[in-house]
DNA sequence: TTGATACTTAACTATTGACCTAAGTATCGT
DNA sequence: ACGATACTTAGGTCAATAGTTAAGTATCAA
């Protein structure tokens, strides 16, 4: 049971919190950029992205005075993992596969012997 | 920003609750059963089963002394769907599509005019 | 160099979440 | 009918989360 995940889930469970996420999905912005659609104070906005950052959801730079922030997609991914492993994602696609890969199998065999 | 995410996301931040709906991918369990594998007490650990079936992911019956619970995967799909989205996922495969699509089409070009 | 911009830090409050123990109810097996 | 089983209800503790205002720092633009 991967522990990593909990502050992934904690951190999307806020609906701000994953509006930001979608935004960053789109591509990079700023703190106030971001904070715009926003009515709460920056300090709590930015405590938001804190929760993020933290989780490994968000990455960020700073140039100058303004702090860029963008998706991290390999969070994204391992979060994926998780539900794709409950949901028997792998059973059924791999299935399939594995039906697919039998099935040219078979059909080349036939060919060869036509 | 469809807001019933927030229970399922928030449901899924504890690991014994992950650990509950791991379990449920595999079938469905009791109560005592599910709770087995925990240190807590049965009062806390019923607790999060009443978390999890708030937000959907899992439903129970009860039939004589014995309460049932089994996953609910429209949930897991909704996560799932919200995930593939913020991923770009239906860009990146269907975009994978369209280019197999388009290579299949110049093969078939080709072979014809071979 | 001065004022505005873009955050950052600090300190505090209110609510929620995760656990506990203790006691109660309903069903099943004998 | 009676004891054991499978929860359920009630009530309380403690820490963590989400928000606030107020004040500070660092950069950019004129």
């Amino acid at each position: 049971m991967p522990k990593y995940l909990d502050p992934v889930f904690a951190a999307l469970s806020d609906p701000t919190r994953r509006q930001v996420v979608e935004r960053l999905s789109q591509g990079p912005a700023s703190v106030s950029e971001l904070a715009k659609p926003f009515a709460m104070s920056l300090p709590a906005f930015v405590q938001h992205l804190g929760v993020l950052e933290d989780s490994g959801l968000i990455g960020s730079r700073k140039q100058g005075r303004v702090r860029t922030c963008y998706l991290e997609r390999a969070a994204l991914d391992r979060l994926d993992g998780w539900v794709a492993q409950v949901q028997g994602y792998w059973e059924t696609r791999l299935g399939a596969l594995t039906d697919y890969a039998q099935a040219r199998h078979q059909q080349n065999r036939e060919e060869r012997e036509s």
